[in-house]
DNA sequence: GTAGGGTTAG
């Protein structure tokens, strides 16, 4: 930092009168005018001001001048004018320490100054209070240094302020900011004396974000038993922790309690409700949501449009971002995805290489994600080549995700050799990381070189890998079920597997063929045949035909993507049965009715 | 004179 400042110094420094060149008139005029200040070209005139006056020295104008500068998102235009190398420290007090440190933590890509400033604040041996803390930690996280924050934990507990409910909130927020810290959390948590809604949500939203929606969830209801009200930004967390488990009964019911506890509706609480209901299958609901708004946000539209790609009706999503556009909201980046993922969905390539061109027009440089979805959008077009093409000549450094989007279509289409060079380029570059080997032996099994696919297997298990194994979730009766491939934990399991096999039976009958093509192991064809009955979709299937009322709707969601034989085969189940069965995969809606699927078979 | 938790993305 700039200076080290001597004990000596400080001493003289604190002992010693300000410099006075200035009237007490004069102060109180520059602070009101600091004040009323809403301009940074008002601001800086302040500024000159400021030194004519001969009060750079005041610490009072000094720290509402960094006060209203922060207000104005120009806090590095106030620290570099307040922290000057030859001024006193006596300048500096604790309270202004806390206006930048604050300013800096609020600021996503400046957190490590707040901590800078934190750090200067302690050499200028000005002793940080129990306001101070709280910004350091919110700063801490959002760097997710754990060491960082272990020590600070330390000084905290050092300095006593580890009572004080709002430090204990924040040092819990600040433990969830680095994935190892999730145990730290929930010590903290359960070593609090108190508690308050703020607590509760902090531990929810933590869960939520690593996706342990389950924990989420149930830590909600503890919240309940302990009789303390939820809030709007409590039930934000919740609501993804729902949206996430695709729990559309348990969204439904949110939405009823966040009425009946009169929880104020502010726009980012509509958002998560418009999220959660395109996300758990009703899309409708989240259009009629969305129009009955009064204020909408960006977010509010690209939830939207997401939640219109994800269910496959691309035209309608390009609609409403014409209807956004046209009524004035400026689209930013993240819209711009959604866009392009609705058009890779819905087969639009015209579309979505013009839109592809259009983000410039607002100013917006494409970036990798939209890079991958041009990929996207090419190879499930099947225009490979061209795909392969448009990431030899992007701008950007193409990274490993555009790579793999390239290979699953080179497998699809029959490029193996192109797919087994730039699969094996990934293992070389990123060894440690699964989908690529599972990328390379899925090509070998398709060009039935078990071989080769046995080898990329044994490096696996020698490297201690696994394939992420697929599941499927299902809402009965406000529980959520899990299923995964074979699964024999359940306690209906013999009943399951017998309506399996009469699934089985009946899609036979009605022309399904067993696409054992997808099997990706080298065993005989019943083998496969049998391996494929068990996948986690269809037993969770067979699970809610036996545990639901004849033509009830039933929705499932699986965590990978669907196979194209599961795929198949739930098209004939819900003709058979008949059943709507509403599937989401990890890319997008599948809605199955009469032996069709609403994707077209294009997903 | 100052404080904490939340939403959209392949």
């Amino acid at each position: 930092m700039r200076w080290p400042v001597t004990k000596s110094k400080l001493l003289r420094a604190t002992t010693r009168a300000p410099a006075v060149g200035y009237t007490r008139a004069v102060e109180q005029s520059c602070l009101s005018l600091l004040d009323a200040c809403n301009k940074f070209s008002k601001l800086t005139q302040l500024h000159s001001r400021i030194i004519k006056s001969g009060l750079q020295n005041n610490r009072l104008v000094l720290t509402k001048f960094a006060a209203t500068a922060s207000a104005l998102c120009a806090i590095d235009y106030a620290s570099t004018f307040i922290f000057l190398p030859e001024s006193d420290p006596y300048l500096y007090d604790v309270f202004l320490f806390n206006t930048v440190i604050r300013a800096y933590a609020q600021t996503s890509d400046l957190k490590s100054k707040a901590l800078c400033n934190y750090n200067l604040m302690l050499r200028c041996s000005v002793l940080p209070n129990k306001y101070t803390y709280p910004f350091v930690l919110k700063a801490c996280a959002g760097i997710g240094d754990l060491r960082l924050g272990k020590s600070i934990h330390g000084s905290v507990l050092k300095l006593g302020f580890h009572d004080d409910l709002y430090v204990q909130n924040t040092m819990v927020h600040m433990y969830w900011g680095n994935s190892d810290g999730v145990e730290l959390a929930r010590k903290v948590f359960d070593e609090m004396p108190k508690f308050d809604s703020v607590s509760w949500t902090v531990m929810i939203s933590g869960y939520a974000r690593l996706g342990m929606s389950h924990d989420a969830i149930g830590l909600f209801r503890e919240m309940q038993i302990a009789g303390v009200c939820a809030d709007e930004i409590t039930m934000v967390s919740v609501l993804s922790a729902c949206t996430d488990l695709g729990a559309l009964e348990l969204g439904k019911w949110v939405e009823f309690y966040i009425g009946k506890q009169r929880i104020q509706k502010k726009v980012e609480l509509w958002n998560a409700l418009i999220d959660m209901y395109a996300k758990c299958g009703d899309i409708d609901k989240a259009i009629e949501l969305f129009r009955s708004m009064n204020d909408r946000s960006i977010v509010s539209w690209t939830s939207v449009i997401v939640g219109l790609a994800m269910h496959g009706r691309g035209i309608e999503a390009v609609a409403l971002f014409e209807e956004m556009v046209g009524s004035g909201v400026v689209p930013d980046d993240v819209v711009f995805i959604g866009l392009l993922s609705a058009c890779s969905h819905s087969g639009l390539v015209e579309k979505g290489k013009q839109y592809f061109d259009f983000m410039r027009t607002f100013g917006l440089v494409p970036k990798i994600e939209h890079c991958g979805c041009m990929v996207d959008l090419l190879c499930r077009a099947g225009l490979v080549k061209e795909a392969f093409e448009f990431i030899q000549d992007m701008p950007i450094e193409p990274n490993p995700v555009v790579w793999r989007t390239l290979v699953n279509a080179c497998g699809a289409q029959g490029l193996m050799k192109l797919g087994e060079k730039i699969s094996r380029q990934l293992i070389k570059n990123q060894p440690l990381h699964e989908s690529n080997y599972v990328l390379l032996s899925n090509i070998y099994a398709k060009m039935l070189n078990w071989g080769k696919k046995t080898n990329v297997r044994e490096v696996m298990d020698k490297k201690g890998m696994r394939k992420i194994p697929g599941s499927t979730m299902i809402e009965l009766d406000n529980q959520i079920y899990e299923f995964v491939a074979g699964d024999r934990s359940h306690e209906q399991c013999e009943e399951m597997y017998q309506m399996v096999e009469e699934m089985g039976r009946k899609i036979k009958n009605a022309g399904y063929l067993p696409a054992t093509s997808e099997v990706m192991l080298d065993i005989n064809d019943e083998d496969k045949e049998d391996a494929l009955y068990h996948h986690s979709e269809k037993l969770a299937i067979a699970f809610a035909l036996l545990n639901t009322p004849p033509e009830t709707p039933i929705r499932i969601v699986k965590n990978l993507r669907v196979c194209k034989d599961c795929h198949a085969a739930i098209k004939l189940i819900s003709k058979v049965y008949n059943r709507e069965i509403v599937m989401r995969d990890r890319n997008r809606f599948h809605l199955f009715k009469d032996g069709f699927c609403s994707c077209r078979d294009f997903w």
